[in-house]
DNA sequence: CAAGGCATGTAAATCGTTACATGATTTA
DNA sequence: TAAATCATGTAACGATTTACATGCCTTG
């Protein structure tokens, strides 16, 4: 279900191919959310079925028609009623990560270290992407559409995902060290 | 997949059944990982015809048998593989919150406003359990059962927990006082 | 006396991933 | 010339949720 609204948020800026929709997913919301083509595909039919968009076909030679899907007054309607819903989830709830750490106890020292440190690489390198490529293709985004007001948002998204990304890191540099010294 | 190795990991500590590991679910990990019943019970029939455990059964009066699942030395070893691979995940990948936010800019001022400050008093009610019963209960465990080793990740897992929520709720403040001002 | 805990499950539906299929064009 | 991009999809499988089913015992 929160796929359709996805897609639904997308549409709303303009009508779209699932093609498109699935390079929006991968470049703008990958971090908190994305989907297979094999996914979308049925999902748009899905909703085209239940007016939310319509769809309108243009030839191409060579390629299967390209299908661009409209977001209807009903989709957007059903849109906003989803976006005005109250925030009442607190945490993203699975994190295999954690729940490997949680029985890491059964492994040795070496083997938890260097998992630990794999991790910090991994967050340290992700880090530097979201202050880095991410903030610019968020203000090249602005410009380009002149979208200020979600601007905004898309801004304050990605410096959630830095903050947290830092705290991480300051975490397992503290967890590492913590583990050298006590753990036998 | 991963749920197998949640159950192997509680079952390393003791036989037990699948109702007993629902509620281990329920109270040590269920911020990280979580399962239905529905879902427990015929993975661990799975499990057992893979030879991961073995089941013994205890008759009850007026209750279905409890059945206790044993892990074993196949288990063990599935386990503790799974364990030792390297943790190359950057970050857990479903956040519905942050893909609501990412299309918040359709909606208006107060209502963004008043998402955002429910955010707010739920992640610090989530602080204040976790930084009073889940650190009680985490002491507690240790000292009943004694795994000063396993206690350390347990430790070092919540304190993750709490340091990630008191980065989200920083952010939110802020957040908060920068839509109040820039937002129209 | 109703609600919740104990203890087991099954069935149906939804959500999501991986693999497969086609076929032209562009890039390395 | 192999791989990636464009553009559509289907099929099979696996993961997860929700609803249903039983029946006793304990707590409020």
């Amino acid at each position: 279900m929160t796929l359709q609204y996805a897609l639904l948020g997308f549409l709303n800026y303009g009508p779209m191919t699932g093609y498109d929709l699935k390079k929006l997913l991968d470049t703008s919301t990958q971090m908190f959310w994305h989907a297979e083509l094999s996914q979308i595909y049925p999902q748009l039919k899905k909703m085209e079925k239940e007016g939310l968009v319509t769809v309108m076909c243009e030839p191409q030679a060579g390629k299967p028609d390209r299908k661009y899907y409209t977001i209807t007054p009903h989709g957007r309607a059903v849109l906003l009623q989803w976006l005005s819903e109250p925030l009442d989830e607190v945490l993203p709830d699975k994190d295999p990560v954690l729940l490997h750490l949680f029985f890491a106890g059964a492994l040795n020292k070496q083997v938890i270290l260097s998992q630990l440190r794999l991790q910090l690489e991994l967050r340290r390198a992700y880090l530097s992407r979201v202050e880095g490529e991410v903030a610019g293709f968020i203000q090249e985004t602005i410009r380009v559409t002149g979208q200020k007001r979600d601007g905004l948002f898309w801004e304050l998204i990605r410096r959630y995902g830095a903050e947290q990304t830092r705290t991480s890191i300051a975490w397992l540099e503290e967890a590492i060290q913590l583990i050298e010294k006590e753990l036998s």
